[in-house]
DNA sequence: CTGAAAGCGCTTACAG
DNA sequence: CTGAAAGCGCTTACAG
């Protein structure tokens, strides 16, 4: 391991002049500059990353905290794109990204504690956004650098990025509206999440200006979909007065519905009409195509990964909540007329 | 920040009574033991990361490297599954994932030298499985711990987790065949990645011992589907001996041949029996459930980690390619008999 | 069983 | 423009 001292005795300067050399600093000659430069070249130094981290007491390195397993599965299907918005943010301004992940919540308060207290690392972004998180608790408590990407309750300080979830769903829900459906059920998700929470509200609120009553049997399940999407399709299309449009909680959950729905026989958008939320890739290339609504998931972690290196560089108090616009994308799920290509 | 000064000063003893407290040292007292560590506790003591990295030249911390982006898309649906795998391990073992992404080849030179050469990282899970892949290159002359999710060629002593893929296809192959079928065709994914050359082999050697010849006809480009899997299906369907059946290079491009299908009229499995590989968890829930060779993901990403902790603890030059079993999940796109339920 | 001292590889006032 | 010295927070022979 060639260390600075060797680059300093080989250009007969001292260990100072190259540190000064290495981060550019003002007052050195161009002589020496080039000569040290050279022979670092030569020798192949590279930069101690951890002895500098200790002197500098910053280490470059953010934490992006992974959910429990399991208890987000649909963000699987995004979660690269989310992390490659990240990565694309904080490579380029000269950040690691650590991945942290717990499995249970005493691991995970331990893991954070190492990492923020530890000073491990400069900044952390949280993926979860469960109601009462702890570990936003945690952090807030210390005042370290964090950014969520979602929604919490009870802190209103912390960074945040996410999607409007209540206007989003709100948009889908009046979609299905003005494609004349009056009778729009809703395929929910994990109630202690947040975009589950949201994205209800905002299917209410639309049925609700738009003067219609909402079936409490319209409101599907969508935790058992998964392997058995046949029974609670079963279910909700058998009651007397069945929906004639859902909006589906993610699109996961949406290819669940489709598959329950196939199988009972029953026709997509022709007998019911569907819509979901991500858009993940797939999304496209179900059949029929999904309508979902686009949340720029990749510029969910950019924006994220952005703000989280502002308020670390700056100590900038950027505002607290930070919303990323959405899209709806309509494909053929949700729209009566099919054109077929060819 | 408090140190293990302040607490030596607390406890009236030596720094290095503290130091050897916390690493469990065997000959210190039990008084000495439980007055420090109240105290540390008291004070909110949390060992400094990196001071404890630059002596014991050791980071307790690896590195992924991800594929370029746009490069192995697919690998995104499964990409969750295999860092689970990968942290369940490193968790585990005590080690901390860095997560290394580039944009160019030479931005990934610079990363990888970077985090090998600046120490910053213990040993290194590649997951990009290129053909001459010059990242290889640079960590076989470091002697840099190293593993390879994957194969590559021309590197034999690079540690590798991979699964056998020409026997995986040959078996999805072989299941076709048992099905009645001769005239099968093969969906080929991007040529350069080593998974899509033993894909293609195992299914041209299941089809050579089988006594059967390929129309060239029936290899189809599998790139060109995202976005007009109508147009590839189209042109493979019509030509005057079509096949009855087609191993397809993984799970994502199976769901673009099977909406080609779709809209071209065709019922899988009736008109034409579909296989594909990676079984993520989508594959289910397609509209026929998609046949798929489940490649044991997590499992990949666990052996991963293990094997790099081994090499880096033990430095045991463990044998350098370790086979995952895969294993067939025959569904409805790949049986002629579908028993609907209900 | 415990302490003083040296050192890991770097940075940064201070002095010239 | 450059160097000597102190120090970041820890560990670890060495000595007692």
């Amino acid at each position: 391991m060639v260390t600075i001292k060797d680059i300093a005795k080989a250009a007969g300067v001292s260990p100072s002049t190259v540190s000064r050399v290495i981060s550019n600093h003002s007052r050195i000659s161009k002589a020496t500059t080039e000569k040290v430069k050279r022979i670092m070249e030569e020798m192949g130094y590279h930069p101690n990353v951890m002895a500098k981290s200790l002197v500098s007491k910053t280490t470059k390195t953010l934490a992006i905290v992974l959910p429990r397993p399991a208890e987000e599965l649909f963000q699987d299907f995004f979660f690269g794109e989310l992390l490659r918005g990240i990565l694309a943010h904080s490579t380029k301004a000269g950040y690691d990204m650590l991945l942290a992940a717990a499995t249970s919540p005493a691991d995970e308060q331990d893991t954070i504690s190492r990492l923020v207290l530890g000073r491990r690392v400069d900044g952390v972004v949280l993926l979860s956004s469960r109601q009462n998180d702890p570990l936003i608790k945690l952090l807030a408590k210390h005042e370290f650098p964090t950014v969520l990407i979602g929604r919490t309750e009870g802190h209103d300080t912390i960074i945040s990025v996410d999607t409007d979830n209540v206007q989003a769903s709100f948009d889908a829900t009046t979609h299905m509206l003005n494609q004349g459906h009056t009778k729009i059920g809703f395929v929910i998700g994990p109630p202690n999440l947040t975009v589950s929470v949201d994205r209800l509200a905002g299917y209410r609120k639309a049925m609700e200006e738009a003067g219609l009553t909402i079936n409490p049997e319209w409101i599907v399940d969508g935790e058992f979909l998964q392997h058995s999407g046949y029974r609670a399709m079963s279910f909700v299309m058998n009651i007397p007065d069945p929906p004639t449009a859902l909006i589906v909680i993610d699109d996961v959950t949406a290819f669940g519905v489709l598959r329950g729905l196939n199988e009972l026989g029953f026709q997509v958008p022709h007998d019911i009409s569907l819509v979901s939320f991500n858009n993940i890739a797939l999304a496209e290339l179900a059949s029929p195509a999904i309508s979902s609504v686009d949340i720029s998931t990749y510029q969910l972690g950019y924006t994220a990964s952005h703000l989280l290196v502002r308020r670390i560089q700056e100590n900038l108090a950027s505002q607290a909540r930070n919303i990323i616009p959405h899209r709806l994308v309509v494909r053929e799920s949700s729209i009566k007329e099919i054109h077929k290509r060819g």
